[in-house]
DNA sequence: TTCATATTTTGATAGGTATCGAAATATGGA
DNA sequence: TCCATATTTCGATACCTATCAAAATATGAA
């Protein structure tokens, strides 16, 4: 991941109703929730709340697609994996007696990986999902 | 964690100084560095390095202890495992078969995390990159 | 068409953050 | 003591971000 990523998802993430939304995103699964029952549920009124995910979308932690009249957005995983490893890289001096590294959440639905391959390791090596 | 608490991590972390200073502190395990050399390998001035490592302390990110005339930062293990394990709390919600949770980077020298957030694939000893 | 709903864009305002020179503080040694 | 080193605090400047009313856009139904 490049740092400029990194940074850009960390911001979107510091600022309470994004954290908020990102995290019910996360709870939610990858089938996501439609913009105005996030809205809703946080009391955020629309234009801020566009404001927010946006900021989320651009930051490649969300990512939307149309329904009807509805938006449902959903929690990058993958994103989220990536940006956990790139904080931790090489934690320790990558010194296994000192540190045990780093595995994130990895929906199945939104990967093509058999569930035993959960990790780190599998992550840097097999491209799954956007 | 508390909210705020995470929101002060990740603000910490939202800038390019502060997550060189930090990913810096990370690799170098919990021996930690000296802020000078922090500043001389990076290229930070002395009062904006200042700045960034006290922002970082404020948000208990990096701890410091004075050694003689030089005062050695160092990255704030559990701080870092408390805050992806709140981003990813209950993900897929909880459904185990959907996702796999998170854990992080765990030094010897420093205390647990909490069990809850260990699996089979994590307690795997290896490397981690981005 | 026309209307109602869902969401985004615009634009103004208020408040927050980064940078770094110069000065101040703390430590250890001559 | 006085000096050199390591780091922090001060203070001015410049830039960045959050909020939300009002208007605009997109969709589906009557």
């Amino acid at each position: 991941m490049k740092k400029e990523k990194a940074i850009a998802a960390l911001a979107a993430l510091a600022q309470e109703s994004r954290l908020d939304v990102f995290r019910m995103l996360v709870q939610s699964g990858p089938d996501g929730l439609p913009a105005g029952e996030i809205g809703a549920r946080l009391g955020v009124p629309s234009p801020t709340l566009s404001f927010h995910l946006n900021h989320l979308k651009h930051a490649a932690l969300v990512s939307c697609r149309r329904d009807s009249r509805s938006i449902i957005y959903s929690a990058d995983y993958k994103a989220m994996n990536d940006l956990i490893s790139y904080m931790m890289e090489n934690c320790c001096r990558g010194d296994a007696n000192q540190c045990a590294p780093v595995a994130a959440c990895k929906p199945a639905r939104e990967t093509n990986v058999k569930p035993r391959l959960r990790n780190a390791e599998s992550e840097k090596r097999g491209k799954v999902n956007a």
